[in-house]
DNA sequence: TTGTACGCGTTATCAG
DNA sequence: CTGATAACGCGTACAA
């Protein structure tokens, strides 16, 4: 590999030389044009480039972001990655990228690496239980700005970037209520996922608004899955057991598409249509969503934006001054550490105007 | 931030003891016990940690590998990575990301920086048009391994790993045959892709050793696309135009998953059943594919196998004392260059036995 | 323009 | 046997 010392010779001036002048350092000033011109000639012909190992030893900081997501096969995890990779490339910054696959130690031996490799930013991007206090403890003595993508920390006291679910939420009950469905069944997510718990505040909130009543004999905990695609299965379960129950239903809200595209199969190996006999609706707007037949309609979160919001957020604080850490100056806990992004609701093809002919549900009993 | 320095004062011993002593290096057995425990406390208790730039400066490897992929949100793509990501990992590589999203220009400044973060290997994950010998050229003066992935170059003498296009097609064909089709729709990949020539090739092979006239006006050719999305409208719209042709058909076989999505859905809104108006059957086996209703039939590419293999194969060459590249001790050129891995047929919900019953295509004429 | 110290960890050499 | 000293890898920056 050509070093700087190589062009420098080549070129005959000293090493010092050819990095002010390949820099165009503020000295470069006072080197003559004609010495210039051979330097760069040297450096071009030798096909010399700048060991960026070596500057970021010097200059301390490493012009690298550590990407650490729950899961490279979840659709949520592309979404986020791309609108995160996009933005550090704006800024010039490369990331590394570790794939943690929901597995604790794994997230523990990569953090270790990245830190070692100096990484300047921590974007995590996590959907799931793993991390706790004590990971955001040794975070936090890392002194590196961090932030959170996805999923809110019950403790707190760390950047995060998330969708507004509630908003989400409500968005699509609104949906399903103006097309007439008053019977609806919930898929709800596992009880450990705090974006859970804000999906559904946000059902009670709209249904109270529009006094709708929600009868919990449709509504159904997912169980904590290990990945993404096993809560295909589980609303696909969940679904048969709703559909064979005694209560009937015209729409189905589902805690994410995953779960709604199960939802979808056990509706339609019912026997039953697709929006004509139960509407279903997802959350996130996957790249299978609208893939389907019908397509699913569902709430979008902003994954792009998402990403690229933590990652400018990253960036931002690698600019401050290290400040003490703990301590943020709004004053309040939590002030201006969580950032909401709106959803969207996508209406395709799988959530329609309630049918007065045909009743929803199997039709054994009302109706 | 902690340096060894800090961990020697701390200890009282001089930052090469310290250095010894941490990496249990040989010389470390001339050091005392009680030393060498007291140069570990310290290093704990300050929260030590090894700054890997400075020792990737001294070592002159840098332990990172670039992932060059064309595009995050490609279905194919995720799979891929996901297999590289884990394999560099059990070898304790990092990977930098670099999305290069089809656009030539951000290919060269990525790979520019990649090389001068001294990466040790590259895997290209390339399914487009842009690479060419130019680059190939840039690649191989820069001495570094490389491998590419799920598109073979023209030009060769670059190492790649790909999919057995020829097998996977023929599979196909097979399995359409095998369940009675005899008139049976293609649509064909781009014909910049050298993919899109193999699966044809294995279709007529497979056609020939099967005794079917394939029927020129059922084939269709896809346009060259920019992104992995609108094949799918491409594949509906292709379909759309075979449906309302003169020639029926009972099975379509598409170039890839979101193709036949695209297929589907044409065939489905066009008021005919899948598999028993039309079997479809695709290729990839993308994560949506198993999603939708019905569940997708198709060959199945071994995504984390291609990535892990293209990986394995790139830390492999790493390893060897650089050799003068261009020679390649086989002979023949594009020896031992190539890789191939089986497909596998995954068959699913949208191929099905011809049914007798209900003639194919429009019915209109025949039958 | 150049010499030289520096950033940080590694390792060969050398003195006690 | 114990541990320190110094040079090295490569680019940067300041004093000369």
């Amino acid at each position: 590999m050509i070093t700087l010392r190589d062009v420098a010779r080549a070129s005959q001036v000293s090493h010092a030389s050819v990095s002010i002048v390949l820099n165009n350092a503020p000295l470069a000033r006072y080197i003559p044009d004609a010495t210039k011109a051979r330097i760069l000639a040297a450096a071009q012909r030798l096909g010399y480039r700048p060991n960026q190992l070596a500057r970021s030893l010097r200059h301390q900081h490493s012009h690298m972001v550590g990407l650490l997501v729950f899961d490279l096969l979840d659709p949520f995890c592309a979404g986020v990655l791309e609108g995160a990779v996009s933005s550090l490339y704006e800024s010039s910054y490369l990331p590394i990228l570790a794939d943690v696959r929901n597995d604790r130690p794994r997230f523990e031996r990569y953090l270790e690496m990245l830190l070692q490799r100096r990484v300047e930013g921590l974007v995590v991007l996590a959907n799931w239980l793993f991390i706790d206090i004590a990971m955001i403890a040794d975070l936090a003595g890392s002194r590196i700005p961090i932030v959170l993508v996805g999923t809110r920390l019950a403790q707190g006291g760390v950047r995060t970037v998330i969708t507004d679910n509630v908003a989400g939420a409500r968005l699509g009950l609104g949906h399903l209520f103006e097309l007439g469905h008053r019977q609806i069944a919930f898929l709800r997510g596992p009880h450990a996922l705090a974006d859970a718990a804000m999906r559904w505040r946000g059902i009670q909130t709209e249904a109270r608004r529009r006094k709708l009543a929600l009868d919990m004999r449709l509504v159904k905990d997912l169980p904590a899955a290990p990945d993404a695609f096993s809560s295909f299965s589980a609303g696909q379960q969940l679904t048969r057991e709703l559909l064979a129950g005694p209560v009937p239903f015209s729409a189905l809200m589902a805690y994410d598409d995953m779960t709604a595209l199960g939802a979808m199969r056990a509706v339609i190996e019912s026997g039953r249509r697709v929006p004509d006999d139960c509407s279903i609706l997802g959350f996130d707007d996957i790249a299978a969503a609208p893939l389907g037949n019908p397509p699913l309609s569902t709430i979008r979160q902003p994954m792009a934006q998402l990403g690229s919001c933590a990652v400018e957020w990253v960036l931002e604080e690698m600019q401050q001054p290290k400040q003490s850490p703990g301590v943020h100056p709004r004053g309040k806990a939590n002030q201006g550490m969580l950032k909401r992004l709106p959803p969207e609701l996508v209406v395709r093809g799988s959530t329609g105007r309630i049918q007065i002919s045909t009743p929803p549900g199997r039709g054994r009993r009302k109706t």
